[in-house]
DNA sequence: TCGGACCCTAGGGGATTCCCCTACAGATCA
DNA sequence: TGATCTGTAGGGGAATCCCCTAGGGTCCGA
């Protein structure tokens, strides 16, 4: 890797996006593009001939997308750093996108100083994210921290009251948990003012919401 | 493609199962193997310059899976046939596969003559699928025609019907609808008779089904 | 232009369900 | 051996649901 210069490999399906992004990196006097390729697959073969410091990757390519040219480029522990370019602000393909070993994260109708900017900072092994990928990435980890927690606290109800909560995010009346289970519909009552105390659900929406998240009521649907 | 001879590839990441494959294959006098590939981007290239009358390919590879590869030879409108080889009766995956590509699935611990009968079968352009394959494919297909009349009939309401019922599968009740509405708890009730009427949905585990399988839960949860 | 068809709105009233409190027996555990 | 957890259940008032009826608006074809 060269300590001057930044070399570049582009990997975007249109011939004209290539041809800017090209026509953007050369205006930039430490920046070269050494090679494009037109698909992901491609990609991953010129990244490891040519072992450029950054790749820039469009995310939507066919034969092979950004995300499985990454994820590809990772397993064969490719040194080159990649940039990834998506179309639009997808926010939600960012987590599995750095999970499979993206550096950066860019938006396509970013300003030219951005991109220029973004490939300095990848090539220098840093990480470049718009601020609302920023904002989207905090998101996420929260969602995922929380959404673990909820885990948590469901794990800490016993089988009984498991099952009550199941049934309950599913729809059922308290009289029908109790005739499916075989207990008084004023045992169930018990239940749900125990899965209130310990982990807070008091309405419907808020085990619908629980349920939903922990994916317990997509099970027996499979019809 | 030979009317004797019918030319076979291999692949798998595994070279002891190349290697039986292969030796239970060659026990037949009409089944040849032309080549060796180690993982799905090498059946893929290998499959284009060699054209066997099958792939035999196994699911899960890295550099490539099999499913990636087989879309991949479909897209390049290889003619070659495919056989999926599995290693467990992973069901679900079939019908994507399918729609994929490929010709046949199998699993890998499926008896010898089980094999050569659907390499032989694949070859002739007919399709080989095991007893419970066929019984998951069947129970796919009738589950999305299920779930494409379920969203015709979601369709079919109004709008303010649309929104009751996503409401009350979330959970809420009546008041509340009415409330997040600015409309009467009375004018909910008559939209609930006009859902029932409609397309049937009775109590709220119904309604839960409904929304779940259609995926109306999902929005608003990303939190 | 007039009568359906469809949609949004809403009330009355009985049946059902929910919520909160209390209660007890077996198990487990400190 | 008392404390905590779990499974069980009843009483009673408040909230909700279910079914029926009903008016006003729009749009469209006869």
């Amino acid at each position: 890797m060269d300590n001057d210069i930044i070399t570049v490999l582009l990997a975007d399906d249109h011939a004209v996006v290539r041809y800017g992004l090209k026509a953007v990196l050369q205006t930039a006097p430490d920046i070269t593009v050494i090679g494009e390729a037109r698909n992901g697959r491609e990609a991953v073969d010129m990244a490891m001939r040519l072992k450029p410091d950054v790749v820039v990757m469009d995310l939507s390519m066919d034969v092979m997308d950004g995300a499985t040219a990454t994820r590809e480029l990772q397993r064969l522990e490719c040194a080159s750093r990649i940039l990834i370019l998506t179309m639009h602000a997808e926010d939600e393909y960012l987590v599995p996108l750095l999970e499979a070993g993206a550096s950066g994260y860019l938006v396509k109708n970013a300003a030219d100083r951005e991109l220029v900017d973004a490939v300095r900072m990848v090539a220098r092994g840093d990480q470049y994210l718009r601020l609302g990928a920023v904002r989207a990435l905090a998101k996420e980890l929260k969602k995922r921290e929380h959404r673990a927690a909820e885990q948590t606290q469901y794990d800490s109800l016993s089988d009984r009251e498991r099952s009550i909560l199941r049934l309950i995010a599913a729809g059922y009346s308290g009289p029908d948990i109790g005739a499916q289970l075989s207990i008084s519909a004023k045992t169930v009552d018990t239940y749900k003012q125990r899965i209130h105390e310990k982990i807070g659900l008091a309405h419907r929406p808020d085990y619908v919401r629980f349920a939903v998240r922990l994916g317990l009521l997509d099970e027996g649907v499979s019809m």
